[in-house]
DNA sequence: ATTTTGTTTAACAGTCTTGTTAAACAATTC
DNA sequence: GAATTGTTTAACAAGACTGTTAAACAAAAT
């Protein structure tokens, strides 16, 4: 047996768990339909991964760390402006999303549905979240000495953008069925969309 | 047996499977735990409501009716001025909201997880999605002439202003994970979020 | 009082799902 | 090449869950 078709087999495994447990979540994932979907048998699944419960955490697992990998460094360089920081930022969450749009319901369902499981997110951003907020808040401080910005609270303007950039992805098939013509060409609509989160964030700090 | 005790046991189980359905979906939910909760027997349950798929239609059925009862009619007076509109109906939107703070995650979850599901949504917003959009373009045209406001397209700030509320309590016990503090205070911690949500709106449409 | 109608219980059937196991098989090591 | 280790298959065990049914029971109608 060589070592490629053992990892593949795992592999297989593997990706065929991440699609069925982010479309379907855990409870409605099914362990033979995802053994089918990898092409082995669910004995073998059970094999590689022992239980359905230990195969979804490797998955959660995995999604939430990069989520973190991928946000936290794209806070970015400390050096530039504070509005430049501000704007990449807001950019690259959002095209993070665009790459991994299933994952913002897959995480809220997830970790909300189980309270066992939010220590396990509390562990993974508590040791960066405190850091990121004082980091936040302090460029606002400069910022708004500076006179370039109005004075917001950071935690507020977080949630701001977060609730910009993740509800579109969270909600897009519901706002495909009541505004299907303005989606008709998705490429289009999440450029317009990014524009417009990044505008309003914008909108909301700079002064008048 | 009296009309009373009659409703009653229909009622309880209707309640239980609330509570059940928008905690743990449909896939989650079990119809012993419903009929347990309800404090009858399982199969009494489906002597009232035959199978589990027609209990969680009668649900999400009413959930869906009474989103848009809501809303539809929190429009408002169509003779005030158009920013006095706006504010009262974000207002009324996200006060709904904290009167039904698991709404949102489920309708989300059971119709997108369902394609077939789509049409119920469909049939329930059409009728009244398509006049609100042409109603809030014209108004914000009418504004914009008087001066009072930027041009926006009215489709792009419906998607503000559901983001700005809704993920609020999509999200609530994930921010509350990540930002304890801030939180401790339910009641102080919405107060805010609403007026900070009306104001993002605000400074996104005004002149500056 | 008897029949009819509707409600409730208890037992059970059938299916689906997760997880196990024994035995066959392949690869690697000694 | 024999033994050991790891992989795969097929069959099965156990339990959970939904849904059914027959019979008991209660209420209302005749």
């Amino acid at each position: 047996m060589s070592e490629f078709e053992k990892q593949s087999n795992e592999q297989k495994i593997l990706v065929a768990a991440e699609q069925e447990f982010l479309t379907k979540g855990f409870d409605g994932a099914r362990t033979t339909s995802i053994a089918k979907a990898a092409g082995v048998t669910h004995a073998m699944l059970h094999y590689y991964f022992r239980t359905k419960e230990q195969l979804f955490e490797r998955i959660l697992d995995e999604k939430v760390s990069v989520m973190s990998k991928v946000l936290f460094p794209a806070w970015g360089d400390p050096n530039l402006p504070f509005l430049n920081r501000l704007t990449m930022i807001i950019s690259a969450h959002f095209d993070f999303l665009v790459e991994n749009p299933l994952l913002p319901r897959f995480l809220i369902n997830e970790i909300l549905s189980r309270p066992e499981r939010y220590e396990l997110l509390q562990s993974r951003i508590s040791q960066y979240a405190g850091a990121v907020f004082d980091n936040l808040q302090t460029e606002i401080t400069k910022s708004v000495e500076k006179g370039e910005i109005l004075p917001v609270d950071g935690k507020m303007l977080f949630i701001n953008v977060m609730s910009l950039n993740v509800f579109t992805f969270i909600a897009y098939p519901l706002l495909e069925t009541a505004m299907g013509d303005l989606m008709a060409d998705r490429e289009r609509f999440l450029a317009i969309r990014k524009a417009e989160n990044i505008e309003v964030i914008m909108s909301r700090i700079l002064k008048r």
